[in-house]
RNA sequence: UGGGGCGUAGGUCAACUGGCAGACCGCCUGACUGUUAAUCAGGAAGUUGAUGGUUCGAGUCCAUCCGCCCCAGCCA
């Protein structure tokens, strides 16, 4: 025998055989004399039968001692069986129970709410819907090391413990020794940026933080960004990658991961027409289409949630909404030549009301106006002293972006709430488990 | 941080203008040789988020506090 101990996936090449899957029991239904167990190893189920009279009593009895969630060693013959939940049943022959769990497990196949969920999101991620949900953050993981690995891109890995840099907005905090407070990084980019000056092209993948007091089903104060940063890119040429990116990583969950999008129930024909070029729209255009359709936006107005899903509504696929006004954006956006009111950046949003998954821009890459932005918005000049230096010895074109990787995920699920997409959730209210 | 909503058994929820604390699921006991969220019979299970108030009487009304959900802002 050569492999004894086979995952629950490749029972289909063991039938006849007889095996031991290693699990966890999931289900457990009597009808008298024959009993079932269905019985879950992280890689699909399989129905245990135990028949009583053709069992030493001993591990008949053994039976009722599975509760939910027990973890065991259940030896048997494989057979096909297609009333068999996993379509494959093993015909038990000997049970090990490895470790008994109390009959007060919390999770039942049965609704719950979501506070209750993530109070108990440890056990949760036992389920076959996170099951399905995180194969395809996995998929699409992948899909990002290999999109960039394919065009040779330098994965960098940048700070997490910063001094204060990168966006205006929340920080979390902490001492640190005798140099004052670091800050968790909310960004990579200005690492990526110096990166960018001696490996040309490279991608960022990391955690980033966020202290603000935001509670809606597209915000956590931990996730997940890749950020790319090209040298020689220009605008148009960050738009090119941002479009062909995304429709890889879709293309790949079609390709490979259908299995789980069906479990989801996503309906994959939004996802289909995800395909370059995405719609292009300047942010003045935007306006005024916003405002010939009733919203009370004016220019020099960040786009508000409903605004995205209106200009979203008109189109089949993402939209890239370009070159906003300097004020609503950040001080390293390079002014736009044609509209010195703007900035030359994007913001790719996606369709179905999922909202802003990308935001990018060429850098400011000129010594002067950078120094000038950062005196504008009043931010520490020493704090950047190394950022300005990569504008004062070999100044280059350079564009780039950042991708939530929450964002994307529960997108292409189809998920209301990007919480479900991360492992551990970290929100305003939930620090645990 | 604003606006709205909610908090009752382990879970999901009922309980009319204030009048005996309920159902289903799960759990326990029993029956059943092919179950699919098995079925059938029986059983245990509650400081109604907390504190105070109004009342003959409060899950229900009032005040304060705590916790959560949704929407908005900020952003990815």
């Amino acid at each position: 025998m050569a492999d004894p101990t086979p995952r629950i996936v490749d029972l289909s090449q063991h039938v006849g055989k007889t095996i031991t899957v290693r699990g966890w029991v999931t289900h457990v239904r009597s009808s008298g004399k024959v009993a079932f167990a269905v019985i879950r190893d992280g890689t699909g189920i399989v129905q245990a039968v135990f028949v009583k009279t053709q069992l030493p009593p001993e591990v008949w009895e053994r039976f009722k001692d599975l509760t939910l969630e027990t973890s065991v060693h259940v030896t048997g013959e494989v057979r096909a069986e297609p009333r068999a939940p996993g379509s494959h049943e093993l015909g038990v022959t000997g049970l090990t129970i490895i470790g008994p769990s109390p009959i007060d497990y919390p999770i039942q196949p049965k609704e719950h709410g979501i506070d209750f969920l993530l109070d108990n999101r440890h056990f949760w991620l036992r389920s076959n819907r996170v099951r399905a949900i995180f194969s395809i953050r996995n998929e699409i993981e992948q899909a990002i090391h290999d999109f960039f690995y394919a065009r040779g891109f330098l994965r960098i890995d940048t700070p997490i413990l910063t001094a204060a840099i990168g966006e205006r907005s929340g920080l979390f905090s902490t001492e640190y020794f005798d140099e004052g407070n670091a800050y968790l990084a909310q960004t990579g980019q200005l690492y990526g940026e110096a990166a960018a000056a001696a490996f040309g092209s490279i991608y960022t993948f990391g955690p980033t933080f966020r202290a603000e007091k935001s509670k809606t089903r597209r915000h956590l104060t931990e996730f997940w960004m890749i950020e790319p940063e090209v040298a020689w890119n220009d605008s148009a040429d960050n738009m090119r990658l941002q479009e062909d990116f995304v429709s890889y990583l879709v293309e790949r969950c079609l390709e490979r991961r259908a299995a789980e999008l069906r479990e989801l129930e996503r309906d994959t024909a939004p996802l289909e027409r995800v395909k370059p070029p995405f719609h292009r729209v300047n942010y003045t255009e935007a306006v005024e289409i916003l405002q010939k359709r009733g919203s009370s936006i004016t220019w020099g107005d960040d786009l508000g949630a409903e605004d995205e899903a209106l200009l979203v509504s008109e189109y089949d696929r993402p939209v890239f909404v370009m070159n906003y006004p300097k004020e609503a954006k950040a001080f390293y956006m390079k002014e736009n030549p044609e509209d010195p009111r703007t900035v030359l950046c994007d913001d790719c949003l996606a369709p179905e009301g999922y909202g802003e998954i990308i935001g990018g821009s060429q850098r400011e890459d000129d010594y002067d106006r950078l120094l000038h932005r950062i005196n504008e918005e009043g931010l520490p000049v020493d704090a950047y002293g190394w950022y300005l230096d990569l504008r004062k010895y070999g100044t280059f074109v350079h564009s780039g972006f950042g991708l939530g990787l929450e964002r994307t995920v529960a997108w292409i699920c189809g998920l209301p709430h990007i919480r479900e997409v991360i492992a551990f959730p970290r929100m305003m209210h939930r620090l645990k488990p």
